[in-house]
DNA sequence: TATTGTTATACTCTATAACTATA
DNA sequence: TATAGTTATAGAGTATAACAATA
């Protein structure tokens, strides 16, 4: 009888490199964004809100790919830093609006400016032909899996 | 006086691609061997003992990327599953020898065939010369910042 | 009855550090 | 004392589901 073969190595795989290389980049900016207060799925909340002006919560969950209570929590978190403030949905007694404070708008740009810096710092490695070619690559990935929700961890 | 530019968007980084596709790809896997009885971070721990026949339970977090505690968790949790032993170091009365169980073994081979199916599918959308080119600038760039752990979460 | 949002519970991974036993 | 491993604690994320108020 044939003896059973070596399982693959892990280092086959592209999903390995993507994970090695995509945890170091998050783990970089999370380490980045700790000295602002706040961690990366804060900063996709508070970037999500900065585009929609004010949003209700069952939206954002469905944006950020999270339950209503993970969302929830999240803003728990965010008013008491005082950089999400909630609001009741005058057409909906049920329903709320959620919005930037004045300094959560503020510390927004801040944080894409981190974000900036980082992603630089990561793939300066490359020649910018490179970097064109890798994110082509990963969007044509997204869009023929219909990825769609902001990542968060 | 100028008004403050708009931060720059999320989607002009390749890091939220990259986490994107990843998160997606892990999430996927994470689900595939939920059926097995296990996480990725245990498949991680197992493939690891797999090649290494038995590791003092520090030198795999070193090779994981985890602290002492945390491979202790795991070892528990493998145990309870007899899919990992523990042995005393003849050599150290401290130190301990991990191995995997001949369930433990049994298994890494059918957890590495869903592995392989896992990046298959999802990576099938591109053609092999650019799963080669993306493997090849996901090495690069690991090289550049000499991530070596292998990635858990 | 269905929906919005909150809350409770539980599990995984992470990090720090106190602790035991051995070297 | 230093090291190997365990344990406790705490925080962040994920998931499910029970719950209150409103539609």
């Amino acid at each position: 009888m044939s003896p059973t073969p070596p399982p693959s190595d892990l280092h086959d795989h592209l999903g390995y490199w993507l994970r090695m290389v995509s945890n170091a980049v998050s783990q970089d900016f999370a380490r980045e964004i700790e000295g602002q207060g706040v961690t990366v799925a804060e900063w996709v909340f508070l970037r999500a809100l900065h585009d929609a002006d004010c949003l209700a919560p069952s939206l954002l969950a469905e944006r950020m790919g999270m339950t209503k209570g993970a969302i929830s929590k999240l803003a728990d978190r965010l008013s008491e830093k005082k950089l999400v403030q909630r609001a009741p949905n005058p057409e909906d007694g049920r329903g709320q609006m959620l919005s930037l404070t004045p300094a959560g708008r503020a510390l927004v740009p801040e944080l894409a400016r981190i974000a900036d810096g980082n992603d630089a710092a990561f793939f300066d490695t490359l020649a910018p032909a490179e970097r064109d070619h890798l994110g082509a690559l990963l969007r044509k990935i997204a869009r023929a899996h219909e990825l769609t929700r902001a990542p968060v961890d």
